[in-house]
DNA sequence: CGACCGATCGTCT
DNA sequence: GACGATCGGTCGA
């Protein structure tokens, strides 16, 4: 079932980062349904946290997706080649933002590798999943309670030591805040270089 | 394998 | 004018 509002209004970043995962993140396109398991995650903790965009409380055109109500979709360009998937949860004026780094295809592979031809990296990093699922910037400012593109709830419970912890990736201009960790994985999912 | 590097452009200063 | 919450190809060991 899908995700409903206050999944996503009624918890942090970190908790959400955890409790994403295992999820199935579904886009609705023109051939039917599109989705995948979430299964890595990374936590974006609010204007403390100097690896997020909302750190200091700095607020742009760009960024202001992520003060906004929890259950919209952030879709931003990075390196001026791939669009990074984020889930804005927490309150209003509370940007907290959980990155989905990677996801376990399940609907609609073969639109996937029509997408992406050299499918062995299809979906292991943030910016080839988005490429996979058909997300761009069309789905920044999203509602995730609406029916564009969602998250449900495929009924599957992760164990504690199912699930890896360890520093975010490529936030080392964040100084101490790059060794939080606050990056989440299935332990059993296909291993991706730390 | 691992290290390195070019691609590519919206956003912010 | 500089810089990314990255990727995939290449090069050398």
């Amino acid at each position: 079932m899908k995700l409903t509002r206050g999944f996503y209004t009624d918890q942090n970043a970190l908790s959400a980062s955890r409790s994403l995962l295992g999820k199935l993140l579904v886009l609705r396109s023109s051939m039917g349904r599109v989705s995948g398991i979430n299964t890595e995650t990374e936590a974006y903790c609010g204007m403390e946290d100097r690896a997020s965009h909302a750190f200091g409380g700095k607020r742009t055109p760009r960024n202001s997706i992520m003060y906004g109500k929890g259950g919209t979709a952030y879709v931003y360009l990075c390196y001026g080649i791939h669009h990074l998937f984020n889930v804005v949860v927490h309150h209003v004026d509370v940007p907290h933002a959980v990155l989905v780094r990677a996801i376990q295809p399940m609907e609609g592979i073969q639109e996937m590798l029509e997408r992406r031809p050299n499918a062995r990296t299809s979906t292991g990093g943030p910016g080839t999943l988005t490429q996979a699922l058909g997300i761009g910037s069309v789905h920044n400012g999203a509602d995730l309670t609406a029916d564009r593109i969602w998250i449900e709830d495929i009924g599957v419970k992760l164990k504690r030591n199912e699930v890896i912890t360890g520093p975010r990736i490529g936030v080392e201009y964040a100084g101490v805040d790059a060794l939080l960790p606050y990056r989440f994985r299935i332990a059993t999912s296909r291993a991706i270089p730390t």
